[in-house]
RNA sequence: GCGAAAGUGGCGGAACUGGUAGACGCGCUGGACUUAGAAUCCAGUGGGGAAACCCGUGAGGGUUCGAGUCCCUCCUUUCGCACCA
């Protein structure tokens, strides 16, 4: 063993160890219970960030734990490669996206194995390649024999210059976030998955998940947003029939969705979606009407920004009858109802709905008052040209359905309208189906083709995968392949005449519904999956950001319960266990620039200085070598555009990989934001070093006889049971609570303790040697390099990553007296030792025995009762009127 | 607006089931070693007070022998969703 730490040279050391053992690499074992513990794979960038490292780490802690608790684990890695950055930086670098994607992979692989990750590389997926997304096809055209995925025309974000389709996450202020054009809302075809078909299921199901944090389930269940209410048709009055007729085919009635069907009766205007086809036809005869139509076409698809938009509205002219009383009421055309929720058009109740309320007043419609509150105050109270009440009540003014509670009158009004065909009761969600088209080029092909003849032909699976040209080289407008003939000229595969190959791609979030099945069998190329991903299905435990809490996380669980569904799996839900780690924060520091822009500067590069006064301030030294002030601002996400990110690699070069895990996971619960501090990942290296030394100078001694534990000293017998019970505390804080900071607190402890422990027999020795073991095992899975090295160094031939977590020794933990604190009235006033064993009069008259507190009792007739608590060793003597202790 | 989480020393955080508030680390102070610094080691470190003690977990109330923890009201911060009919 070397003298003086080097974590260089520990760390290659133990990578190769593991590299040539091949340590990580596992296979199906029948019988041997598996762990399937699973990061979220990274968009190959280029570097690792912090988040990565954090993320991983985090993984890697719990796969080496759960391999020391004797679980065939299963830890792999890939590449989520596909997408938009590598498409823009082949703009601005004129490189292949396949190019830049390959060579950013290789690096981050590298740096993924300098920070020494168990990782099983052998089953190695990235999403780009066609061994992986042939599967992506494949499975798309199942969904599409099955009426799961189909193709519709709905409305996207287009920017007009790039002509392609943006999310709504590039759309900044209603424009192309590179282009700076205005976004047009487009209708174009495009595919979609019905996931609003597993809607129930995956509202449901999400109470089988007690594994997953109750925000994530939360925000799920909030984003598939069920409601019940009915739907109720409202005919046509008989001066609108000629005009719809042609518009809605036979239908003759305007279908709306309500959870208020109570309110009925207070109806006073409709309200339809600009796209909503009546409001189309009602254009065709009125100019202005068609102008607002189009004025509202042109506004932002992003529902943000349409919340805080001003109600606006047109009359349409048109009427509909009202279901009971067959008053005429008239149509309009409103900026607030989205075609994509419910039918696209509402029933205007502004009594009771502070929307309809809004839109009534500023257009002077009339507010009629249906509701009242149960004890009938709202009625004396309030007006209702002056607040709406939306609160559940009683209904009145409602003919034969007037005082009634919410549901008795929506149950009536329901079965009212269901006799005479206007009407039932109906399920609505939030969720929508998922669209899957981009006009992009970096992604995997749909693989259909469209023939003049035969219309939208489905590729053959003996043809897949439809290989996506790797040598194109985007420019910015448009998607390339829209452009290459050789690769959408084709023959329709049904009638061989000339055809056209569908030239958009899908979402990435295809590519990362179903990696984590891949991984159980990378090498199969006849099937998607086969039997080996039922042994090590359902992921264990998943760890990944929460950004991904909505989207990734639900279309995985979609994605698993349509291959169930096609018999590709037995399995409902594929992540048992989620984890949801916090960001990484790091301090902004930043200076206006001469044309008042702001630059942000790296904190690695800011000094800190005091002024007489103590008050602190920041400087920097510029390129040029002038130094200048920077403002401080708090502490933000490390990100590229605030300059304060942390480089891995630097980190891992200056400290080791070692110290950037073990800060990464004593800074705080891994599912809080940690905060970055460069003292206390020097703190990190200066324990691993003390550590470190603690271990040679025992080593330097020479090895002796193990413990016999019959015949200790007190105080060797105490520094046993601290390493007892460190080991307890850890293995709970790990195995059990997640806490990784506070089993390395833990730890630390033990080594302070061992470092006060200056006996130097032999078994004074033994005792030493056995917690410096532990502290070792411990530590292992957060710090492998030094734990390899130093366990070598304790004595052992069995490398450390292959030795079973500790067992606690019970024996070790008992005492023969524990010291009790006692209370007065709730406040510490004393601590006495009793036996272990002593009942509790006996503790009783040891507590009432200490000076100290009976100068708090007064006597012992004030004495009321003493409440002895045996776990916690501690007696609370209550006493009527405590003495003030003078 | 709706929903969720969180407010504890100079800082990150600990206190898991209501039972010794501040573990562990950072920083700071003093000391040792050193020509000196860095590194390392030792001691101290919530506030007040000479001490006895008193006060302290965002604010205010409550329950309890006992509250950072439970209940009520309020404040602040962060996150998610947001015209969902």
């Amino acid at each position: 063993m070397e003298e003086h730490y080097d974590p260089a040279a520990v760390e290659s050391a133990a990578q190769a160890y593991w590299q040539e053992h091949g340590t990580f690499e596992v296979r199906e074992e029948k019988g041997r219970e598996k762990y399937y513990c699973l990061s979220m794979l990274p968009y190959p960038s280029g570097r690792l960030h912090m988040g990565h490292v954090r993320n991983y780490t985090i993984g890697d802690v719990l796969a080496r734990f759960m391999r020391m608790q004797g679980r065939n684990v299963l830890q792999p890695m890939g590449w989520d490669a596909f997408g938009l950055p590598a498409e823009n930086a082949a703009i601005s670098n004129g490189v292949p996206p396949a190019q830049w994607t390959r060579q950013n992979i290789a690096h981050m692989r590298a740096q993924l194995k300098s920070l020494g990750f168990g990782i099983a590389w052998s089953r190695e997926v990235a999403t780009c390649d066609p061994s992986y997304y042939r599967w992506n096809q494949w499975l798309f055209l199942r969904m599409l024999e099955r009426g799961i995925a189909y193709r519709k025309t709905g409305v996207v974000n287009w920017d007009p210059v790039d002509q392609t389709v943006l999310a709504n996450e590039q759309v900044i202020e209603g424009r192309g976030w590179r282009t700076g054009a205005p976004i047009e809302r487009r209708e174009i075809p495009t595919y979609y998955l019905n996931i609003t078909r597993y809607a129930q299921e995956l509202l449901g199901d999400l109470e089988r998940l007690p594994g997953w944090p109750e925000r994530v389930r939360l925000m799920q269940a909030n984003w598939i947003g069920r409601s019940e209410g009915c739907e109720i048709s409202f005919p046509f009055a008989a001066d609108t029939t000629a005009a719809m007729a042609q518009a809605m085919g036979k239908e003759g009635a305007l279908k709306v969705f309500t959870t208020r069907a109570d309110t009925l009766f207070g109806v006073t205007f409709m309200a339809i979606a600009a796209e909503h086809p009546v409001a189309a036809a009602a254009g065709q005869r009125n100019p202005a009407l068609a102008a607002f139509i189009e004025e509202c076409r042109r506004g932002s698809v992003m529902e943000a920004d349409v919340a805080t938009q001003e109600k606006k509205g047109m009359r349409t002219g048109l009427h509909v009858l009202h279901p009971f009383t067959g008053k005429p009421i008239e149509i309009w055309v409103a900026n607030y109802v989205l075609m994509g929720y419910g039918e696209g058009a509402v029933m205007g109740v502004p009594g009771h709905d502070e929307r309809d309320f809004e839109f009534a007043h500023k257009n002077s419609l009339p507010i009629l008052m249906v509701v009242r509150s149960k004890s009938g105050a709202y009625e004396d109270v309030r007006a209702p040209w002056i607040a709406d009440y939306t609160e559940y009540g009683v209904t009145v003014n409602s003919g034969e359905f007037s005082g009634l509670e919410f549901q008795a009158a929506v149950d009536a009004i329901a079965a009212s309208l269901e006799k005479r065909g206007l009407g039932r009761k109906r399920v609505q969600y939030r969720l929508r189906d998922w669209g899957i088209s981009r006009q992009r080029y970096w992604g995997c092909p749909i693989p259909l083709i469209h023939c003049g003849t035969c219309g939208e032909v489905p590729v053959p699976d003996d043809q897949l995968p439809v290989m996506l040209p790797e040598d194109l080289v985007p420019d910015g407008s448009g998607n390339p392949l829209a452009k290459t003939p050789a690769f959408y000229e084709c023959q329709c595969p049904r009638c061989g005449g000339a055809a056209r190959r569908e030239t958009d791609t899908m979402d990435t979030f295809v590519d990362s519904s179903w990696y984590y099945m891949r991984y159980a069998c990378p090498d199969q190329d006849g099937a998607m999956i086969d039997e080996r991903a039922s042994y090590w299905l359902p992921v264990d435990q998943y760890i990944g950001g929460i950004e991904h809490a909505i989207l990734h996380l639900l279309y995985s669980r979609f994605w698993t319960k349509v291959m169930r569904d096609l018999g590709l799996l037995r399995l409902g839900e594929p992540f048992t266990n989620l984890l949801t780690q916090g960001m990484v924060l790091n301090h902004v520091y930043s200076y206006a620039q001469p044309d008042g822009r702001r630059r942000y500067v790296n904190p690695a590069d800011v000094r800190s200085r005091k002024d007489a006064a103590g008050v602190e301030s920041f400087e920097t030294t510029l390129p040029g070598g002038d130094t200048i002030r920077v403002e401080y601002q708090g502490l933000g996400k490390m990100s590229k555009s605030e300059n304060n990110g942390v480089d891995p690699e630097g980190l891992v070069k200056r400290l080791g990989a070692d110290t950037a895990r073990l800060f990464t996971m004593f800074a705080s619960p891994p599912d809080q934001t940690l905060e970055w501090s460069d003292e206390g990942a020097q703190g990190a290296s200066r324990f691993i070093r003390r550590l470190w030394n603690a271990v040679h100078e025992h080593v330097r001694r020479g090895l002796r006889p193990s413990v016999d534990t019959g015949t200790l000293t007190d105080a060797q017998r105490t520094l046993r049971r601290a390493t007892h019970h460190a080991l307890a505390k850890s293995t709970d804080d790990i195995g059990r609570r997640r806490n990784f900071n506070t089993a390395i607190a833990a730890s630390m402890e033990l080594l302070n303790t061992v470092a006060r422990f200056d006996d130097t027999s032999d078994r004074g020795w033994a005792v030493r040697h056995e917690a410096l073991e532990v502290i070792t095992l411990m530590l292992s899975p957060i710090v492998p390099h030094v734990a390899h090295e130093l366990w070598r160094a304790l004595g052992h031939e069995r490398a450390a990553v292959d030795e079973p977590w500790p067992a606690v020794d019970e024996s070790a933990l008992t005492q023969e007296s524990v010291e009790f604190v006692v209370q007065v009235n709730g406040k510490l006033r004393g601590r006495v030792r009793v036996a272990a064993d002593a009942d509790e009069a006996a503790i009783r008259e040891a507590a009432l025995a200490d000076a100290h507190v009976m100068k708090f009792v007064g006597s012992r007739a004030a004495v009321k009762r003493v409440i002895v608590v045996p776990g916690r060793q501690i007696a609370n003597v209550v006493v009527s009127a405590p003495a003030d202790g003078s």
